[in-house]
DNA sequence: CTGTTAGCGCATTCAG
DNA sequence: CTGAATGCGCTAACAG
């Protein structure tokens, strides 16, 4: 390995000149910068990340959690793509990143603390959001730097979080199901307790609402999308008396469900029901029908993050500020005109 | 922070010996293991991973790198799963995992560089396989510790590789539909470049010739499943005059849009056509029908990649192998008997 | 069984 | 503008 001791020996200046080139430093000569840098290159230098962290006690890494992967939800596309949100900032910026590499939550919980400690990220990136969450909680008592994709359960504006409009968005799309004629509109949910559903959903009830349309508890489910691409959801909602035309979908993987649940049932979609969701993942793209759905910018959320995140980490008195990403609607065809009754 | 030394002045003993009852060193009496391990709770002290690495020229992580994520291919519920392979035992082995996060080839190799040469990583993981891979030659040029999931190009019994055998796997789902009565038997694979997708084929093929069934070239499909989901692959074999039964499709994914295409064409699965793919993803769980597809055992192809690499890397003399993780075929709805003629 | 010493590679005072 | 000295926190001989 080659230190920068070899190229001060080679080029005949101090360690410290080397360091300082390294560094650009302003007050080192041109000249002596030149046939530093010309050494380093001559020699294959390159610096020690673990030399350079002890020394600065920083370590341009960032952690990130991603929920517990019990959980099938991190089978969605998601998260591959919030990854490389994240991954492009941390590029740029000549950050490395980490991810916890848990799957209970307990383990999750250790390998941050681990993290933590051990000195080994400046800041974490938390992709999920729980009430009462230990490791958020954790960090938060701790003073690290951290932020939320996603919307905090607790001390809303103590911490920074990047996160949706999720409620102007539900209203947005109920909107255009309102407005291509449909009057009844159901809306499927993933579980209540997370806040994307919730902010969603209440989204969607504002719409029906104002609209003056019937809002009925029979037409809100909530389920585990894990299970059967919630199956059951859609037995429920057909085996009503009046069944609803238009569905409101929290989640594209689960919209992926309803559809197959529909067609099977011998409903065509969009012809005997219209769909609508949300995120825009890959998917909604190649199925048919291809799904209109809202489109929330799940790069730009990671990208985001991180962005605020590194902000942070260099500055810790920075204040936790809301970061809402924007979206909008990829009008497809899940969706078709209903004339008045 | 509080350092091996705050500990060792607070039990009266040396920095040295903190450190050996850190490595839990059996020649240090239990007693005094007991007294500084007490203190050590007591104070809060965590090591610090940088000044550990710098002493001992080891970092404990590993790199895991991406395919180039211009690609769609990424949105493929295959990363996060296997992600959560190597998760596993980097957690078992604490190890921490680093994530490549650069996004053109140019700067996913340059990332590779910095990991290398900056000794963030102690070996690394590469998640695809190309012919002439810029970042796997400079692995191996360096013998720098790497392993591939998948199959290599080149040297490839000078390189360790976690694969599945996707020949079998190919011949053995083929023979289920032949089995199942089916006469006329289509592939459609992804790009012709990536070895899955030849091995598979391969497999295919080996199936329909030892059955003595037709063999065509118009039978086979080689399609981008990025754009529109193999729309197009749909098409043709649709319009050929003598239409395959059953298909064999390299990937659930790309199966999620054949079988879109299908039933817009007007196709029943498994009625009219009867379709396998590869992978068992989520998805192939959640859509109707649901798919008869193989499980690869995504999981276990990262949970093994990880221990293999790490083996390297505590020991570089470790031969180069092969570790083949089997596969085994998962019976759902997207096929049917076919009587025969 | 334990303490002393000497680095690991780099950044940063403080001099000059 | 540059060099010498010191220390970041930890491990690893070497003594004893």
């Amino acid at each position: 390995m080659v230190t920068i001791k070899d190229v001060a020996k080679a080029t005949g200046v101090a360690p410290s000149t080397v360091s300082r080139v390294i560094a650009n430093n302003p007050r080192i000569s041109i000249m002596t910068k030149e046939k530093v840098r010309k050494a380093m290159k001559e020699l294959g230098y390159h610096p020690n990340v673990s030399a350079r962290n002890l020394a600065v006690k920083s370590t341009k890494a960032i952690g990130v959690v991603l929920p517990s992967s019990a959980d099938k939800a991190l089978q969605n596309p998601f998260f591959p793509e919030i990854l490389r949100g994240i991954g492009s900032v941390t590029h740029d910026m000549e950050y490395s990143m980490t991810l916890s590499s848990g799957i209970t939550e307990e383990e999750i919980f250790a390998e941050v603390q681990r993290m933590v400690y051990g000195s080994y990220v400046d800041g974490i990136i938390l992709l999920y959001s729980r009430l009462n969450d230990r490791v958020m909680n954790f960090l938060h008592d701790k003073n690290f730097p951290y932020v939320i994709v996603g919307k905090p359960y607790e001390d809303i504006d103590e911490v920074t979080h990047i996160d949706n409009d999720n409620f102007t968005a539900g209203k947005e799309i109920t909107n255009h199901l309102i407005e291509t004629g449909h009057e009844r509109i159901a809306f499927i949910g993933g579980s209540k307790e997370l806040f994307v559903t919730m902010d969603r959903e209440a989204g969607y009830q504002a719409a029906v609402k104002e609209a003056g349309l019937k809002d009925c508890e029979e037409y809100k489910i909530h389920t585990e999308f894990l299970k059967s691409g919630g199956r059951e959801a859609v037995e429920n909602l057909l085996s009503l008396k009046v069944r609803p035309t238009g569905l409101v979908i929290s989640d594209d993987l689960m919209s992926l469900g309803v559809l197959s649940g529909l067609e099977e049932a011998g409903f065509s979609v969009p012809h005997d029901i219209s769909l609508v969701s949300f995120n825009n993942v890959y998917l909604s793209e190649i199925i048919r029908p291809s799904l209109t759905t809202v489109d929330i910018h799940i790069h730009e959320l990671g990208a985001e993050s991180a962005k605020a995140l590194i902000e942070k980490t260099i500055d810790k008195s920075e204040p936790a500020k809301r970061i809402t990403v924007p979206h909008e609607i990829v009008f497809r065809n899940s969706v078709s005109k209903r004339e008045a009754f």
